[in-house]
DNA sequence: AATGAATGAGCATTCATTCAT
DNA sequence: TATGAATGAATGCTCATTCAT
């Protein structure tokens, strides 16, 4: 678990207006051309803001990467929260889940392509860091949902709650990913035979009717 | 469909040793670090053959690369057409799917950990190029498999079975993720507990539940 | 005409000094080697300059190449701009310009070298980018001059004044080669038995007595 | 002075068929891409001869360029040997010699290319190897011409041959590139506003004009 | 003698990081 | 604190030459 701050306090000083061209260009430039390729200079350039200053906020390129990573996930968790907070019905939330991932991808297709290269990225450091406060969140939320759900009669009492929700996650990830990912994209194209997974009514509605007969008693 | 060869022919006239040499080195190095970090010069040396050799089988870089996920993807595929020819029952073949993924992701984590690399390399080129091999049999697979269910009854009939053969290969897919690649372990563990998916007779009988439920009638 | 900058604003910001290292240093590469064998990081070295600056300065070789040839015409014309602007009886400027040669080939064998480098190279570009402006300028200035001559009477009426100049420079541009260039000056001794064109008195009178009666009434 | 022969006995021994395709292919590789850039590998390719045998013909690289040019060179003495034989008028021998220079540079481009890559190799043994053989014909022929002339009144007498004939070998020597090389063409062109000296009978007459007024006495 | 696969030093170019101003 | 010029190790790829068959 790694919850702690990558980048130096020099970073929590400057303007937000600044912070924000730094994350946003650095969001843009990782999610593009993964941590390996992406190019510090580039981020500064069209940060506009000096080479020197960025090793001034940060140690070097892996902190500035792991704090990008830390805001996308942020971005991601204020949906999860209201998600997880409400008292519904876990198909409906199940539901709402699907359509936020549908307009959350579209809007951020950079946040999701960078969790995209993060989930791949070939250091096992960066890995174990992340999933953990990643998964975790949902992991929970999802878990919660369906022993409400047993306890509420929806859900049948046979499966085991946490894997259950690693399935339904596994589901949710990769339609994620079939949103914002060059792959995935191609993938769902072949499945399904459309370009992208346009037709959300459709999509909402094939992923409900699986769910809910595999948690049906 | 992309199924033409990307090595010169000398590739084929040396001998089957050398040639698995270069394989393995390829493999290794393109699964720990990725494409774009791959090193060729590092390639050569773990296969002991000189960079010109390597350069005389094939026409560079990526070529090298298209050919290892090609030996990757064909070892897949043997596993998958024994899969697809038995006339088993859906659940029985699902059954095997996840006990073939659990085995040969314990042997081949390398070969698992390349598929993973290039579900997330940002080269539009490489996605397309690939995901149409690497997913075109398994959906075939798997539709069929469904449509065979349908008629058996086995399978209720409003579901679509392309979009339904998606379902379920994003949840084979994550799985066979979760037992080779960083990321996928540690947010296995988080979902589950455990440190690798390592019961495996616990992974099949959950996986079993959830999914013949979602197909029931 | 290619009169635009084949350098990056940055070479313009460094020092004079520094500037002139590198001109020097890649001057010298390439008129002994040529473009395609000249050696970009012998030339950094020799500069006491990084490879990292060097490619800060300059897009690529070529650029490097070209601007380093675009000094070497700068040069030159300069000298040219002198002679040009004389009002001077034509044979005084064709002894004026001989003289010129022999002054500036031996002061600058390099340039000149270079400049023979540049017209044997294999690539069209080059070739048609720098003739241009090289040569067009002694082409105006010699056509001029034979203009003014069959005005004033010293030259004939019934040659054509733009290839009596592309013939004058023929023997221009030999001479300079035999002073400063392996193959010509070997040839120039060849046909006048001398090691190189020591005697430049000879060589005036020569030149002279030749032209002048070429261009008698 | 280096008549000796650049090849091993063994390339005598090859059939004369084999030994034109050798010869062949390596003109057109050198008189297009220079020495330096040319690619022996290449050269066994296109010669339909394995490198290994062109290694046991010639010492290195270097020994099959000398070879090549011994040929071209030869070539052009056979056309040259026919002028110096003819007895005639000296201004009737320019005028061969510029037809000549017309006709075969058109028919022999690539020689002529390599001839002017030769010219300008930065490598001075080169330079002085071939010099010597090369342009030593062609002096003599010139300068015997210059002196029949002489006894003949053609040509005034107060002007050195051996020098005279070095002045009309420049004017000779750029025409013919001026037909086959790039930078040259480009230059005839900027002269005289002729893509190519297609008009053969105004250079011609040009031509005479200037060298017969030039000798005149 | 003939082959052509193998070699590996060499080169253009990139980019994370430093440091003088 | 901010700058951005400077650094140089690292990498994909080429090609003259060798040598086992």
């Amino acid at each position: 678990m790694d919850l702690q701050k990558h980048h130096k306090p020099t970073f929590d000083n400057i303007s937000k207006e600044k912070r924000e061209r730094i994350i946003n260009a650095a969001t843009m430039e990782f999610a593009m051309k993964g941590f390996e390729n992406g190019n510090i200079n580039s981020i500064a350039k069209k940060a506009e803001v000096s080479v020197g200053s960025l090793y001034k906020y940060f140690e070097n390129k892996q902190d500035l990467f792991l704090t990008i990573v830390q805001y996308s996930i942020s971005s991601m968790e204020e949906l999860l929260l209201n998600l997880a907070q409400s008292d519904e019905d876990i198909l409906l939330k199940v539901e709402k889940i699907i359509r936020t991932i549908q307009k959350s991808s579209k809007e951020n297709v950079l946040l999701v392509k960078l969790y995209n290269v993060m989930t791949s990225e070939n250091n096992p450091r960066f890995a174990s860091q992340f999933a953990y406060e990643m998964e975790s969140m949902t992991a929970r939320i999802y878990r919660l949902a369906i022993e409400q759900g047993k306890k509420t009669g929806d859900v049948r009492e046979d499966i085991d709650s946490a894997f259950a929700a690693y399935l339904l996650d596994n589901i949710f990830m990769n339609l994620q990913f079939s949103y914002a990912c060059d792959y995935y994209k191609e993938r769902f194209k072949i499945y399904t035979g459309n370009d992208t997974p346009q037709r959300d009514d459709f999509v909402v509605e094939q992923c409900l009717k699986f769910i809910k007969s595999a948690f049906k008693k």
